[in-house]
DNA sequence: TTAGGCTTGG
């Protein structure tokens, strides 16, 4: 990719757009951008069935229902992983004030290709009108007080039809949510006035929590307790099936938003528990730390919220100063204090089914030293820096139990917490004969006094803290000769994870003999420059893959987007509204009626056709944008054309001007000669391009742009990707996923693995990357932006 | 439905 081209193709305001008008159809579940007209997909004969009024004696039949999704759950593999179901909940648009009656939101059990189309496609917030479906009795009327049935949409019948919403959507929640109609204005209680029984939503300080942990039910539990300046203390359980979706709680203080959780007297206390359609959002307790909650999710957020996280933090920071007691540093560790740790994990080893090793560090040395455990060789997943120095400085944390499970998760160079660490003094053979006392560390079984651990995201905090201990740590010892501690980007989470956090799934394709470098690094240089890094998708826009390819002219380098169907039909309507009989010397015409009396449409064959072996070129005169597509097939080309004085001509504006089965290719409006159909004879190459060239226009190619936000640590990046003929990360054509089901899942595939939907940043995997800085100038000011180039997924022998 | 804080014992 040259940098003229990058200066050329200002393409990044095309990205600041929320919401694109483009759309392509993922089967079955088919894209809109009207929700008042969505029916227009629909055969004629389809009824609308309300839902109030739906029961399950009707007759669903040639039937479809509408609504505003409320509700998606995740996507479930069922038995062999190859099959799957998602559960969904949509709410029926219904004057405000008749919202208290019954059966306006149902449950929708969606299977198959259709449930994984679904989760892709759709978002909370949609409108969706669903067709082929059946009726069952919901199974959870009483819990979830709905529906009194289910619709479950299976086989090849059902269908989907989806139109965004065209704003965020509100609420959010880890276990289910609601979303209303209307946006919510919410009433925040203070927590000395709950009443038993009721349904609230309340902000608190957390003053003590548990992580997730296995009930005797189906579900996580974990429980909280939660103070506000009201001065009340209560307890809090959430359920939740997901570990994941538990809000995430790292320390005392940490400030919690709860929606829709239900108070009890418990005990003689008031507590909280959570219900069908509760949420929660978590912000790190820190003075002056940025108002940003810990979700992936969609969420509420008003000015007026950040303004109680914010005074909740002076309050607690005036009030409750005990919480704001640092975790121990090992330097600070006394023998049999229990303590909460902050820090980086370098190595683990299974010992056993209960007993797993943790090698970590926090750049502070303990005053003990530490008893050697004898690790079976081979067994060490991680590496242990060379060097003479390391005495007292990597601790070996012996992780027992129930939080095995958590430790076998975790991969060297994330930075954990470990709650409630037990430090036990151990009496050993020192040297002549003395008795020396050294210190393990032990994380017990069970979970009281919130014993546990978890790893921290890296915009924590405490993670910035930890680091910079680390790297201070790393330049003392720099001295050391023997030592691989000199090299000070060692301790970044980036350089410890090379080749040691699983697989790097992406590769670089250029030959640049460049030093990996940091974000912060990047960011602080000056354009042109070309570099290397290793970094995390922290973000990506846009979501939906639709709205990421583009048309792109390769002689004047403007970048247009790709018109929706509606457009389509509107400007082809305009242009074939004129269907006067127009007859080319060159060629073979025959002319057919249409439904419509008003319209004929007539083909033009060339009567000097190139070689039959060669696929066909019909132009087609007077049919409309879906007659083209009805008609067109992958044996000849379509070009739709119009009569215009007398002369065949190409249809104007931006339609496609050749078909050939599901792919449609554009002509460039600048850069296309000719207006005018000449005979088209001896071509020899029967493809677009040959086409296109031998008829005088100049062909658009489809390009595919993504902006991703890069994380490694010291600095996010943004960062433009750009798909087409000379940049190929994902290995799938943007011509190809402008038609083909297959490229777009293969590429949702690759997405999903680079940055789980629901997963934080910790699970998402290193890339090495080649970036370009580059610097686009436009009415004399400049502005500096990053692309990745010279990159590509590593692909596996199943996709090649 | 589940849990309803309050130290292992390696």
């Amino acid at each position: 990719m040259s940098t003229d081209k990058n200066c050329l193709i200002d393409i990044w305001h095309l990205l600041s757009c929320t919401w694109f008008k483009i759309q392509i159809e993922i089967m079955p579940v088919y894209t809109d951008q009207d929700p008042l007209n969505m029916e227009k997909w629909l055969p004629k004969t389809r009824q609308s069935i309300p839902l109030h009024t739906l029961t399950e004696q009707s007759e669903c039949a040639g039937k479809y229902v509408k609504g505003k999704v409320v509700f998606k759950g995740p996507l479930l593999h069922i038995g062999n992983h190859l099959k799957y179901l998602l559960k969904s909940v949509i709410q029926e648009d219904v004057p405000k004030q008749s919202q208290a009656s019954n059966n306006i939101s149902i449950n929708v059990v969606l299977f198959g290709g259709l449930a994984k189309d679904f989760s892709h496609a759709v978002n909370q917030g949609d409108t969706v009108v669903l067709s082929g479906f059946t009726v069952s009795p919901s199974p959870t009327f009483m819990k979830d007080q709905l529906h009194h049935c289910n619709l479950h949409l299976d086989g090849t019948e059902a269908n989907v039809h989806v139109c965004a919403a065209t704003a965020p959507t509100v609420g959010t929640s880890g276990a289910s949510a609601t979303v209303l109609s209307a946006p919510a204005k919410y009433v925040y209680v203070p927590l000395n006035t709950l009443k038993h029984g009721s349904q609230v939503n309340v902000y608190g300080v957390v003053t003590f929590f548990k992580l997730p942990f296995p009930t005797k039910g189906t579900d996580y539990c974990s429980t909280l307790k939660l103070t506000d300046p009201s001065g009340a203390t209560v307890s809090c359980t959430i359920f939740c099936e997901n570990q994941e979706n538990h809000p995430k709680i790292f320390k005392a203080g940490d400030v919690i938003r709860l929606h829709r959780v239900k108070a009890q007297m418990f005990g003689g206390s008031m507590t909280l528990v959570t219900c069908w359609g509760w949420s929660a959002l978590t912000f790190d307790g820190t003075v002056g730390s940025p108002v940003v909650p810990r979700t992936d999710k969609s969420f509420h957020f008003s000015e007026e919220d950040r303004h109680r996280v914010m005074e909740l933090r002076k309050w607690a920071a005036h009030e409750l100063s005990v919480l704001r007691e640092p975790t121990v540093p090992l330097s600070a560790v006394v023998p049999r204090q229990y303590f909460d740790f902050t820090c980086q994990l370098l190595a683990k080893a299974c010992l056993d089914s209960a007993c797993t090793l943790l090698k970590v560090w926090d750049g502070t040395r303990c005053r003990y030293p530490f008893p050697t455990i004898p690790v079976e060789p081979g067994t060490l997943e991680g590496e242990i820096p060379a060097g003479t120095n390391t005495q007292n400085l990597i601790a070996d944390v012996l992780v027992y139990d129930n939080h095995v499970e958590v430790a076998q998760a975790l991969k060297p160079g994330m930075f954990l917490c470990i709650y409630n660490l037990h430090a036990v003094p151990q009496m050993v053979a020192g040297e002549a004969c003395t008795v020396q006392e050294v210190l393990s560390f032990h994380l017990h079984g069970g979970t009281s006094y919130g014993r546990g651990l978890c790893a921290l995201p890296t915009s924590s905090p405490d993670v910035s803290k930890l680091q910079r201990a680390l790297q201070s740590c790393a330049e003392q010892m720099e001295g050391d000769m023997d030592s691989s501690w000199d090299d000070l980007t060692w301790c970044t989470a980036s350089q410890l994870s090379n080749g040691v956090i699983g697989e790097c799934p992406t590769v670089r394709k250029c030959t640049h003999t460049l030093q990996k470098v940091s974000l912060a690094h990047v960011k602080s240089s000056s354009p042109p420059e070309m570099f290397h890094v290793k970094a995390q998708v922290k973000s990506y826009q846009p979501k939906r893959l639709y709205q990421c390819l583009k048309l792109f002219c390769s002689q004047c380098k403007t970048i247009e987007e790709i018109p929706d169907p509606e457009t389509l039909r509107a400007r082809f309507g305009q242009a074939v509204r004129d269907t006067r009989p127009c007859r080319a010397a060159w060629a073979d015409s025959l002319t057919t009626d249409t439904e419509d009396p008003s319209r004929q449409i007539t083909l033009h064959v060339s009567s000097k056709s190139p070689a039959d072996s060669d696929p066909k070129l019909i132009f087609v005169q007077g049919a409309s944008f879906d007659d083209i597509c009805h008609l067109s097939s992958d044996e000849e080309f379509m070009i739709p054309v119009k009569s215009s004085r007398g002369k065949l001509a190409f249809l104007d504006s931006m339609v496609p001007f050749l078909f050939r089965g599901k792919r449609q290719f554009y002509g460039c409006r600048q850069c296309s000669v000719r207006k005018f159909v000449k005979s088209v004879e001896g071509l020899e190459e029967g493809n677009e391009k040959s086409i296109s060239e031998a008829l005088g226009l100049q062909l658009m190619e489809y390009v595919l742009v993504m902006k991703f936000e890069l994380d490694d640590g010291t600095a996010t990046l943004e960062a433009l990707l750009l798909e087409d003929s000379k940049d190929n990360f994902f290995h799938v054509s943007a011509d190809d996923l402008s038609h083909s089901q297959e490229a777009q899942e293969k590429m949702q595939k690759i997405m999903d693995s680079l940055h789980p939907p629901d997963g934080s940043t910790l699970q998402c995997p290193w890339l090495e990357l080649c970036l370009s800085l580059y610097a686009v100038g436009e009415n004399g000011k400049s502005e500096v932006h990053c692309q990745i180039v010279n990159t590509q997924i590593k692909e596996s022998p199943v996709d090649r």
